[in-house]
DNA sequence: CAAGCTAATTGGTAAGACCAAAAAGGATTC
DNA sequence: GAATCCTTTTTGGTCTTACCAATTAGCTTG
């Protein structure tokens, strides 16, 4: 019926936790309030204390609850879209969030960086060069090469975002899936765009910067929509055999 | 002696957590690699399984690790700035940051909001009007008025990327008490350069909304040097009276 | 040598106990 | 009568022990 793997699987805390979060969204526990008390918590949801801190700890890391020693445990924010599980984002838009914020980040590093890493990024796109013709993926370099450009920055915030983007996709299998399809279905533009970045920059030419990594971007967003189109040919040809499997097996 | 007030203190395992954060940053298990089993931490690391546990919930809701049940918790990335403690971004850093992303997002939503979320963004304005007469802080509608804009993008990263900028702010406490004080200190011209911004999306124009915002953004920045400064008058009058309090004491 | 089975390992959860911090309530004092 | 202090209760923090379930390693067996 479903289409996850369902994965692990246990992880009676997770549930526990997931529900917590749905009562947070639901408003029943406004900012500032008091959740009830562990022992409360437990009996109620017919769980022991331990799986009731591990819960409340998960919500804690996230930023939702604060746990006050001898008090309780009270609501800091409400949970957003981040935090709601089952919450995907497509590659389409991940890229689409890079091309603008990579964008203004070149720009900014076309004015800071400095020589150093300048070098650094140039063996980076060297690395990216000598790992695309390996195709056996792990597109290591590639987030190097992006990140470096983040640091270069000089803002934290900004290489925080950015690296924040880049673990979004490792949460979306199907994002990752498709990134994947996309990088070994088109190998060979990829690092003359890398060095137009770094060329960009080399000129400290926040325009021509900005350009060339949306430029980048807008080629991986091509890619993209190529590996669909791929993914949705095999997907026919799937609901095809299905579709033929049930015929056969209905007149059989 | 600090600085912090030292907050709830306890929480043993947080430490844990800091420490095993430490020996992943340190290369020591690389990705892929499986941590000691619990029953091992806890012994050599001299506190309880359940201890332990938690710790090992705290890296698994930050994606850091990935626990296998009946094999082991894996490594499933090592960690980037954002997830060291005592990691703390300026609130300089993070006004600039939103300038240039949510310069980026304020361009694609003017191409993009609904009549429904204009209204509400102009709702969202008069809120903050409403919310700047009385002092009592709460700038919840400010927040509402950008994380609707970004969710006028129609596009989840970069809401989720703008969120995640607007959270960071409450993990630094000199940056949540720098914003409070630049908030206070400037009243008037905050709404109508949220009105400006709202003006644009109007229009549809992106260059509007984009320069609208980058506006309002760099007046905030301003607002924040202000505080500083005046910030910085105030350590100086402290540092005087501690200097003439140690004199008499010295002296009687 | 391969397949299958058994036992050890490892995470998941429960239950009970005790400590320390905080809050609540009552007694004392001014 | 009000404020203060102290005792009690509540609440989170941690440990210990125990047992279950999934996995893995190792051995047995064909």
């Amino acid at each position: 019926m479903s289409d996850v793997p369902a994965k692990t699987q246990d992880r009676l805390y997770q549930d526990l936790a997931r529900n917590l979060l749905e009562e947070l969204a639901s408003g029943r526990y406004p900012v500032g309030a008091r959740l009830p008390a562990e022992r409360e918590l437990a009996i109620s949801y017919a769980v022991s204390r331990p799986t009731v801190r591990e819960a409340i700890i998960a919500l804690e890391v996230q930023g939702l609850v604060e746990v006050k020693v001898g008090s309780g445990a009270y609501v800091r924010r409400l949970p957003g879209k981040g935090d709601l599980p089952g919450f995907n984002i497509t590659a389409f838009e991940l890229t689409e969030a890079r091309l603008l914020f990579e964008g203004e980040a070149a720009a900014l590093a076309a004015t800071q960086a400095t020589d150093e890493e300048l070098a650094q990024i140039e063996g980076l796109v060297d690395a990216i060069a000598r790992e695309n013709l390996q195709a056996d993926g792990a597109e290591r370099s590639d987030r190097e090469f992006h990140l470096t450009i983040a640091r270069a920055t000089r803002n934290t915030a900004i290489f925080d975002a950015i690296e924040h983007l880049w673990d979004l996709r490792s949460t979306s299998p199907e994002a990752a899936l498709l990134h994947e399809k996309a990088r070994t279905a088109n190998i060979k533009p990829v690092v003359d765009e890398h060095r137009a970045v770094l060329t960009a920059l080399r000129a400290r030419d926040p325009n021509a910067a900005r350009a060339a990594m949306r430029a980048h971007l807008a080629q991986v967003i091509d890619s993209l929509l190529f590996a669909t189109e791929e993914r949705a040919i095999e997907d026919a040809r799937r609901t095809a055999r299905a579709k033929r499997a049930r015929y056969t097996q209905a007149t059989s």
